[in-house]
DNA sequence: CTAAATTTTTAGACATGTCTAAACTTTTTT
DNA sequence: AAAAAAGTTTAGACATGTCTAAAAATTTAG
């Protein structure tokens, strides 16, 4: 049986090394996870105890195949509930993640795929997150960080990769949601901020929120 | 902040003493509740401490209003999170108890409001139970348990007390279900247990089966 | 109205998951 | 390549909630 705890210790670790290859360090967990170095070098020892991860003392972890079927299915249920909590219960995109880390760990497969069915099988979450299906496939979407664009372009915003209210919020003020035409107009080299078009109204963004926002060029 | 545990004990506190008045035992509730009774000696200090029962050694407990206020929105929603999965997810009535245990600790006030107005506010749940309102009333309805009826009474199926799958699934098997139409024809009075027809078929059930269905007589 | 049976509480132990402080490795700097 | 800095692990403690066994209180019966 595996815990709450032990489950989001996997996402975490899956979560991290989506975003950069290689082992997953323990400070890189304590943060992610809020927690002490030392309780993540606790938890450690109970997961490779349960061949959940592979971990060699001072040198990170990674995910065995059990662990990442785990850790994947995690995701699959947050993003599931998601999407039901925007699209049912008509919550705010910025207001369902600390629901959601609640009922990510409701233990049903039944209730997963039943929902799945109910919400008919959705690809992406509300925030263009890919939802990955009951056999722990995760749908791509070929699309690229604003900051990484060239002048001139232009493209559509299917995703965000940050779910923290107050950059919801501050994209919901700026007209920022999913779907949203954008043109990347200039790169100030300085801070690398950048300034946009959105519906003819041209706005200044700073890189820490432009590299959370996935383009598909036109 | 009140944790899972202490939720499950208040709620048993308030089924016990639903169903029987007065104070509530230490045995009934580990019995309720599947534990020791040193277990619940333990916690029904720590439950006093809290200010959410009322306790005195070996003389059993009561619900603060408090308390009374914690177990009642448990109740809500449980029953909800049942009308949820039978009417939108497709459950069948036997199969929901176990995940709407889990489903009723969400902490969220916001979640269940909004569940509550996705069904439409319904006043019972799938078993014909009252779903208590946001401000804790408990609807009613005026029902006998069948095991009460006298020979010869006609009436419907409005509800069933006892919210296991072996017991449900035999209702089921008996084509009984919420709205049933019953007219008890004869009671045995060695074990108590009678004679019924339901759509023009006689039918023998036992009395522990029948004190489980609340009846409204026409 | 004692004695026996039942119920309840206390004592002591254990598992889980967390923490701080100290010790130990590894990496970086000079 | 030694010293300093950063990262990681261990040791010991604590909170929560559980258990069994034993002690204490209450209820029931003779």
């Amino acid at each position: 049986m595996i815990t709450l705890a032990e489950e989001n210790y996997l996402k975490a670790i899956l979560s991290i090394s989506l975003n950069s290859d290689g082992k997953v360090s323990t400070n890189a967990i304590a943060g992610e996870i809020g927690t002490s170095a030392a309780s993540v070098s606790d938890m450690l020892k109970k997961l490779q105890d349960k061949k959940l991860i592979k971990y060699k003392k001072y040198k990170g972890v990674s995910l065995t195949k059990k662990g990442n079927s785990f850790a994947t299915s995690v995701i699959r249920k947050h993003r599931l509930w998601e999407t039901f909590l925007v699209n049912n219960l008509n919550f705010d995109w910025g207001e369902v993640h600390d629901v959601a880390e609640q009922l990510e760990h409701i233990k049903s497969e039944e209730l997963v795929d039943r929902l799945d069915a109910f919400l008919d099988y959705p690809k992406f979450d509300p925030h263009g997150e890919p939802i990955p299906t009951k056999d722990g496939k995760i749908p791509t979407i070929n699309t690229i960080p604003l900051n990484k664009l060239s002048e001139g372009t232009n493209g559509k915003v299917m995703g965000v990769t940050l779910d923290e209210k107050p950059f919801l919020d501050y994209l919901t003020k700026l007209n920022i949601s999913i779907g949203t035409e954008i043109k990347l107009l200039e790169k100030i080299s300085f801070d690398q901020s950048i300034n946009i078009k959105i519906e003819n109204t041209k706005q200044h963004i700073s890189n820490d929120v432009a590299k959370h926002l996935l383009i598909k060029t036109n």
